[in-house]
DNA sequence: TTGTAGGCGTTATCAC
DNA sequence: GTGATAACGCCTACAA
């Protein structure tokens, strides 16, 4: 199977290699109608097909980007991915996927992989420590954009949710139910920026509200048996705002054990819709993100800059709604 | 930015790009000790990395595979994008990730792109009709693997589920807790093999148990409200098997619109296990596919022809298993 | 309108 | 041990 080339097609067609070349980018305007069929049938005949290596290294562009996600299987990044992959087939683009485990050696690794596989461009959900390395990219005006997270002082635009307004949105409508004794969920925020925002934000509420913190923040490896023990000692509030969607599921099957009753034992409302929240028994309250929209804005941020040749920074913040459904109780007196 | 090549380090460190390049490729055995400490520090100074792209060209292998699904959102593809990821990395290849919702254009016009990019290998849920295409490759030994499905015909090997014995399974599972009458929930198995096998063998079981089969077979899209008009005239069977989670999904959405008991009013049980289906109310029965285990052993099929240069075929069934939960009701007196 | 030649950044062959 | 030099397949001035 060796590859027909562009010479093979030349040859064919009794014409030299650049005539082809100039047919192949369709710049007919001046070519005989003759050669220009010539040509035409020998690429058939052929079978040919332009390597697209070759004319990267070119061109100095791959068409190809780079995406770079703690782990392709949480429901956020999935749903991120899919709407990148779309905008970027839709520009002739493919999307390299590369999964990090939260892990800055692999997201190291990937990156410089990445770059010397000619990347036009990175989205990233980045882990906390390669900081100097983002900002040597940035000052080098290499395409890359944030997703989720940011990096402090590193001028790298970023994508994310408005963390700060999806817990109030979820305190609000728990205090509007007459909610006293709202916990928070979280795996622990050491390190991810999300996390910490979205319990700062948590901390000042309660603050405001003059309502005592009732922070649980747990490895999820060990979470449920952690929730456990806290249920048998009557230790769980009587409200839960879930800071994600791996920690709400970890609480649900907690619930179960434990045949604690949503929302009669234990209200909740989670940060991050999933599938199931709807149909689920009780249907769960969510505060949603749009995650497609966050996933489209950012390559569309990201291809931008690769055709300005020009980084911005600065973070974009998404709004996130409330979809009320059944596992928040209202107390009556309210 | 300019990029820094091989030749800029020859240059600092007086040697040729040749040389340069033997030490790149770690040919050390016989070159001077001291010109391979300039060479170091020529690296060094100019923090050089090699042009994966100029590579390619020569070498003729991308250290890239690409993966085509018919959407990464489905928790299958997922599942399997992530255990072929981890896999290529290990091996110090890239992935990238295609979707074709099924559309055979897409699914053709991505082949033929990521041919053009020469990447090494391509893992592929394929849609039914570009069997010509696949022979084709497969004729050229360009190293191919299915996973989920195949094309009758097509020699290329693919790996998935033991289709037969899932629903077997299901069925043996159903008939032994006493059911007697046992639907089977599908989406439209025109052109995708998996469904299709998976009906057959629900109609065979049927068969050889004397059961009256109740196929219900409808698009995604409508398939609550086709559900739900069935429930309403009494239509809907005491069990069911679901062909695939997003059968399920629908199925549960209409359950809990009718406020349909499972499994008092229906017993459900569902292939292909999602991540709610333990800490569902009630759990959902399941059989289960090693989603992990069939994407490692595709790939791991790939590499094998990417080493060889030369194609396998034949397909190799997976063994489902089952999990047992809450929804099947168990028939007294049985 | 078509062809020639040089270069993109590597690697590989073969001298020295 | 080290260094020219020729590919790899394509694009693009510049000539003709």
């Amino acid at each position: 199977m060796k590859n027909v080339t562009i010479n093979d097609v030349a040859h064919e067609a009794n014409v030299s290699k650049s005539t082809v070349s100039h047919y192949l980018n369709g710049h007919f305007t001046k070519m005989g109608p003759d050669t220009r069929d010539r040509i035409a049938r020998a690429v058939r005949n052929l079978d040919y097909s332009p390597n697209h290596i070759a004319k990267s290294l070119k061109n100095k562009r791959t068409m190809t980007i780079g995406v770079i996600v703690a782990n392709i299987l949480h429901n956020f990044s999935t749903r991120v991915i899919r709407s990148i992959e779309d905008f970027a087939h839709g520009h002739g683009y493919h999307v390299i996927v590369c999964n990090t485990d939260n892990s800055p050696e692999k997201e190291a690794d990937y990156i410089r992989m990445l770059l010397a596989k000619q990347v036009d461009g990175l989205v990233v959900i980045p882990t906390a420590q390669n900081g100097a390395l983002f900002t040597e990219l940035a000052e080098k005006d290499y395409p890359v954009v944030f997703v989720d997270r940011y990096i402090e002082n590193v001028p790298i635009q970023s994508h994310m949710l408005d963390n700060g307004a999806s817990v109030r949105t979820a305190f609000e409508h728990l205090s509007e139910r007459g909610h006293r004794e709202i916990g928070f969920l979280t795996e622990p925020v050491e390190g991810i920026v999300a996390r910490q925002e979205r319990y700062a934000a948590y901390r000042g509420l309660c603050a405001s509200y003059g309502i005592r913190p009732l922070p649980i923040q747990v490895e999820k490896e060990g979470m449920v048996s952690s929730l456990e023990q806290l249920a048998d000692q009557g230790g769980l509030p009587a409200s839960l705002i879930v800071a994600n969607d791996l920690a709400l599921f970890e609480l649900l099957k907690m619930a179960k054990q434990r045949v604690i009753l949503i929302p009669d034992d234990l209200s909740i409302i989670s940060i991050d819709d999933i599938e199931f929240a709807d149909f689920f028994n009780p249907g769960i309250t969510v505060i949603a993100q749009p995650a497609v929209e966050i996933g489209t804005a950012a390559v569309s941020a990201l291809f931008e800059m690769m055709n300005n040749s020009k980084n911005t920074s600065g973070i974009e913040r998404f709004q996130p709604y409330l979809i009320e459904r059944e596992s928040v109780k209202q107390y009556e007196d309210q």
